[in-house]
RNA sequence: GCGGAGGUCGCCAAGCAUGGUCAAAGGCGUAAGACUGAGGCUCUUAUCCCGCAGGGGUUCGUGGGUUCAAAUCCCACCCUCCGCACCA
């Protein structure tokens, strides 16, 4: 077993035997809740619940160190229908299936059999994945666990659900969906062979009328165009019906019928025949009395809607094509017995104004795009355009009712209902494009009734959810906005359904509560989860008052606890349990989850909750990518988050997973990376540990003090990106950059022997251990500790042990390097020799003084001189000064102010000692031999007279 | 279509709110050197272009604008990713 894996078992063990992350409440203690959305157990973990995840842990870590009560509990999420479909899929032999499961998830084939069992295969995986969660460390109260379909939470899901309906905030109606009839269920994205994304859209159905009072029922998404009708187009060579629809008589095409049967309508087909029939025959617009033509129309799809469409030549090409094209043929008119002067009297009617076209801008584009006829792939094209142009700019003219002068896109959903309302249209539900079942089957649009949704659109259900994301903090700040917008874009959602695991609605018989609706309040529940596991409380205890009681503190306890055979003690306890840990502090998840889940929670808890109960925190994260694609089973790089830690340990997939990315941007999971910083981690087990073996001197220079200025400066950092949960700064900080520092450190050092080095390490390993827990554990044992790192004292950042003479005598030495380094590369050679002169001492009199101005306003070098010249002090080098002000005040612009402010504290350096204090480190980093003077010393060695040149901050050089 | 997030020096990615301290952190990759029996590890240095002196030139999706000064502010455009419902 590699010393890696030896590492993390053992910590494990002693995490758990110390029940280090069980956490009881503690009233003198800050608690902080942090949680994690229940993973749905069709399949193991993977890295990209990892990730999230992660970011939950280090959080949680972060806090524990800070001395908060922590609790981060966790459970499974078994609600719902895949689990049975892919259960099935194994009981029907489903090779393909079946090979994945093998092959990814690494199911034994003796497990696998038993998977004909949904809840068996549920467990399998829950298994599975608490193993996977204890092996990479996340530290969680294991004693709050649950999963969704254990009778004691569907208690709970039942007093949440009747609380709704009491509060009105669950709703009966219809719904369309998109339906397989040969399952007879609904067919969501996963179940499709084709048409994933396709959603029922509802077409305005115009009910013009034959003279026999039978009606043609015309589709369009275009109702506005009813004033600019000239005639309606048949399909002469498909079938269509006569049918007693809802006790009117309707000519459909005969799959339109069949359609409307599942769209909550009583239809009985009367006879069929073909469009041919009706060709010739005249109609009457029911909005305008005006009568028109049946025409001829071999574009015309029986399968999209009703089959019949009526024709706006003006603005929709199809409809001028197959004009032009019938107009053009007059055996056509033969054929079907047309008055071809009728047939050639009809023009195009124009009854929108869009800009940069005229009267006809079908007709227009169609000449303009050289479109042939109505079977030219171009039309389609056209259409396309033109209806986008309409919507946006176009206008209503004189000619349109009531509507004149109205802009289509303000008036289209109006006008659409106004005409239902007067009885001259209806609606219809179908699909844009084609929607084929996993079992082949085509689809169609049903409309579901009696659905239970959870109401959304109520307003004040809106607001109130809008005031729990004002007093929210959510992480990063710019997902704010979106969280405010899905607020007030979602609409009913149909809260059950029929088939699937999940809560029993408390009221409907044969409804279960779908799964995005039974996931919104669940944290709650975690709060006493622990209490009703250890005193084995019976579901039938856990009544609708006794929930009122632990969560709203309603009721008489006495007399529920009596009713409900509990202990008042117990029940009390449970009430603390709940008041102590609520509301949770911070709930992370990926983005996919911002439209739904999260903003269900939030709706949720606006509901049920007082507001000293709403959620403090959300987190939201990108989506795990996997060498730079999505993640999928079928694209063959599926990741599992037990796989991963095997391969590569726990520490390095947490930290090559936070390094990834923050804020809302996609992390990227590249083996190789992850590869690396298991290497890396093994370098600094052995880096760290000499370290803490050999610090033992009492060493108190300025580069000690250089250490510890910047640790202090990580620190800082660190706690500031955890506090906002940037993971990826914080990690990188913590492990890259103070890493840096130390090896920086040593370098100018030349030996690891300073205890002040030890006490450095000591916080880094405190900053890197809500990342890489284990490695931190081993080498916080290896200081002599024999506590947990994991629940040490976070360091805090401490203004008296910053050092800026230090910070600034360091910024000196690698300003000088890199000067030095320029002119090397300049000069193309391998020095000798490299000599450095310091500046005077007026120099430095100058110079601060110029910064003192710069950093209190504008500096003018006229008066700057005469301030000069005034001072006795400077009198003997006033001829050097005046060039030298201007050289100084342009290197200043480069410096930041906070410098500027160190400068003027430190005053004068030593630089001379300074640089011979550094003369060795720098003869070993050029290979050449360094020397040292002041330009003030008699007669130093300067055969190119650079000594004059040197500055304050930047010595002057003489490379040979 | 609607809504959200983004486009930075080979790749990943900071910076942009509060314009100058930005040729622009860090990681990866690459090159050279060190260590080593050897290295796929580790360590050091370098890594936009030009320059025999610490300087100059051209960069931050594209095109304009504001400003003494723009990766950062304003406008327009192009491109990428994500969500859009009964499904977890």
């Amino acid at each position: 077993m590699s010393l890696t894996k030896q590492i993390e078992q053992k910590w494990q063990k002693r995490w758990e035997d110390a029940k280090l992350f069980e956490a009881d409440p503690d009233p003198s203690r800050q608690k902080k809740m942090v949680s994690f959305p229940f993973p749905y157990m069709n399949g193991p973990l993977h890295v990209g619940h990892a990730f999230t995840a992660s970011r939950v842990d280090a959080y949680a870590r972060f806090k524990r160190m800070q001395g908060f009560n922590v609790l981060w509990p966790w459970s499974w999420h078994w609600t719902g229908q895949p689990l049975l479909g892919a259960s099935q899929r194994v009981a029907r032999g489903d090779e393909a299936y079946i090979r994945v499961l093998c092959e990814v998830d690494g199911v034994p084939e003796v497990e696998l059999k038993k998977f004909v069992d949904p809840l068996y295969m549920a467990q399998y995986y829950t298994n599975e994945g608490r193993f996977a969660v204890k092996s990479i460390g996340f530290s969680v109260d294991w004693r709050r666990e649950f999963t969704t379909v254990m009778p004691v939470f569907q208690k709970f899901i039942e007093w949440q659900y009747k609380n709704l309906k009491e509060k009105g905030y669950v709703t009966r109606g219809t719904h369309p969906v998109v339906w397989c009839p040969k399952d007879k269920s609904p067919t969501g994205d996963h179940d499709r062979q084709s048409g994933e994304g396709v959603t029922p859209e509802e077409y305005t159905l115009i009910k013009y009328r034959l003279d026999d009072g039978k009606i043609l029922p015309a589709a369009t998404f275009r109702p506005e165009t009813v004033y600019g009708i000239t005639n309606i187009w048949l399909n002469p060579d498909v079938t269509y019906v006569e049918a007693d629809v809802d006790n009117e008589t309707w000519i459909v095409s005969q799959q339109a019928a069949e359609k409307l049967k599942e769209q909550q309508r009583q239809v009985t087909v009367k006879c069929a025949f073909l469009g041919r029939a009706l060709i010739g025959k005249f109609f009457t617009n029911p909005l305008t009395n005006l009568k028109f033509p049946i025409l001829p129309g071999w574009f015309v799809d029986p399968k999209t809607a009703t089959g019949v469409v009526y024709s706006v030549p003006a603005h929709a090409p199809y409809d001028y094509l197959a004009l032009r094209d019938l107009q053009k043929k007059p055996e056509v008119f033969v054929q079907f017995g047309l008055d071809s002067a009728m047939v050639l009297a009809i023009k195009p009617v124009s009854i929108i104004k869009v800009d940069g076209f005229g009267e006809y801008p079908a007709v227009e584009l169609v000449e303009k795009m050289g479109i042939v006829d109505q079977n030219d792939s171009k039309a389609n094209e056209a259409t396309n355009e033109l209806y986008k142009k309409e919507f946006h700019s176009g206008l209503l003219k004189a000619n349109c009712g009531i509507y004149a002068g109205q802009s289509i896109r303000k008036v289209k959903d109006a006008l659409s209902t106004d005409f239902k309302g007067l009885g001259v249209a209806d609606g219809m539900y179908d699909l844009k494009e084609a929607v084929v079942c996993r079992c082949m089957t085509q689809c169609v649009v049903k409309i579901l009734s009696d659905q239970w949704f959870l109401n959304y659109s109520d307003p004040q259900w809106k607001d109130l959810a809008h005031q729990v994301i004002t007093q929210l903090n959510i992480y990063p700040d710019s997902a704010k906005p979106w969280f405010n917008t899905v607020i007030d874009w979602l609409r009913e959602w149909a809260c059950a359904r029929t088939t699937g695991f999940g809560t029993p609605l408390p009221w409907g018989k044969g409804w279960i509560i779908e799964t995005l609706s039974d996931s919104t309040i669940y944290m709650a529940f975690y709060t006493i989860n622990a209490q009703i596991k250890r005193n084995n409380i019976q579901p039938d205890s856990l009544t609708f008052e006794v929930f009122d009681y632990i969560f709203l503190g309603k009721g008489d306890k006495i007399l529920v606890a009596k009713t409900a055979n509990l202990s008042i003690e117990l029940l009390d306890e449970m009430r603390r349990e709940f008041l102590y840990w609520y509301p949770f502090d911070l709930r992370n998840s990926a983005k996919e989850l911002v439209p739904n889940h999260l903003s269900f929670c939030i709706f949720h808890h606006a509901a049920l909750f007082p507001p000293q109960h709403w959620p403090k925190a959300i987190g939201v994260n990108g989506m795990l990518m996997v060498e730079g694609q999505g993640m999928h089973k079928s694209k063959g790089n599926f990741v599992t988050l037990k796989g991963a830690v095997e391969k590569y340990g726990a520490d390095a997939t947490r930290c090559g997973l936070l390094l990834g990315a923050e804020g809302m941007d996609d992390p990227d999971w590249r083996a190789d990376n992850i590869v690396d910083l298991k290497f890396k981690f093994d370098s600094l087990l052995s880096f760290a540990g000499n370290i803490i073996v050999s610090a033992k001197q009492d060493d108190d220079t300025a580069l000690e003090h250089w250490l510890v200025s910047q640790m202090q400066q990580r620190i800082s950092d660190v706690t500031t990106a955890l506090e906002e949960l940037k993971t990826r700064t914080a990690l990188q900080n913590a492990l890259f950059e103070t890493w840096n520092d130390i090896k920086w450190y040593l370098q100018r050092k030349g030996n690891s022997e300073a205890k002040a080095l030890g006490e450095v390490v000591r916080d880094w390993l405190k900053l890197l251990a809500p990342f890489a827990p284990f490695l931190c554990e081993e080498l916080w044992s290896q200081t002599g500790e024999t506590g947990f790192i994991s629940i040490a004292k976070w360091p805090i950042y401490d203004a008296g042990k910053v050092d800026v003479m230090a910070l600034e005598q360091e910024n000196l030495v690698t300003d000088v390097m890199a000067d030095t380094n320029n002119i090397l590369k300049a000069m193309k050679i391998s020095p000798s020799r490299i000599v450095y002169y310091t500046a005077a001492y007026w120099k430095w009199r100058v110079y601060l003084k110029i910064v003192e101005k710069t950093l209190t306003g504008e500096v003018k070098i006229n008066e700057l001189m005469r301030e000069f010249v005034a001072d006795t002090a400077f009198k003997p080098h006033i001829k050097d000064i005046a060039p030298l002000v201007p050289r100084i005040i342009k290197a200043l612009t480069k410096i930041s102010s906070s410098r500027k402010t160190n400068m003027t504290k430190i005053n004068v350096i030593d630089e001379k000692a300074l640089l011979i204090n550094a003369a060795k480190f720098l003869k070993d980093r050029f290979n050449a031999d360094i020397a040292v003077y002041s330009e003030s010393e008699a007669q130093p060695f300067d055969p190119k007279h650079r000594a004059v040149m040197a500055m304050p901050y930047q010595p002057a050089i003489y490379v040979e």
